[in-house]
DNA sequence: GCCAACGTTGGC
DNA sequence: GCCAACGTTGGC
């Protein structure tokens, strides 16, 4: 299995929709390493929740319910979505300045590049957010 | 194919 | 609201 973190704005989309919804299908990426990074996902994957802005703060665990297909939002280019369905809500949700401050997790895509909206994770780091998170 | 200009993201 | 980082665009 492989892991991922996916970010968003929870002014467009948070967490809390996500749980209402059951699923979502990720779409609206338009940056191609972030494509690339959905079109590696495998059903089953596992991938962090993060929100931007306003929290900072990875706050839940998915899973990917669908690979990847055609973006709907962006007929006739080449774009791609997958559809990912809840997991587990955090009990304690990890910070980007607990993230920044942990020697397991500082390496971290989040830290290194700021403005990727998908991005992998290490078994390492999974392990170490999942440790932090109860 | 290089690189400057510009736009967007996201942390502070 | 500012600004750094970085991706994309377009002129040459």
């Amino acid at each position: 299995m492989n892991y991922w973190l996916v970010k968003s704005e929870p002014t467009a989309y948070s967490w809390d929709e996500l749980l209402k919804d059951g699923s979502t299908s990720w779409t609206g990426v338009r940056n191609y390493a972030a494509r690339n990074h959905m079109r590696a996902m495998k059903k089953g994957d596992h991938v962090f929740f993060y929100h931007s802005n306003e929290g900072k703060e990875i706050v839940g665990l998915t899973k990917v319910a669908k690979e990847f297909y055609s973006d709907p939002t962006a007929p006739g280019e080449d774009w791609s979505v997958v559809e990912l369905a809840p997991v587990k809500t955090f009990k304690k949700t990890i910070t980007l300045t607990q993230i920044k401050e942990d020697k397991r997790l500082k390496g971290m895509w989040l830290v290194k590049q700021g403005r990727l909206s998908v991005m992998p994770v290490t078994a390492d780091e999974y392990e170490r957010i999942l440790e932090l998170s109860k």
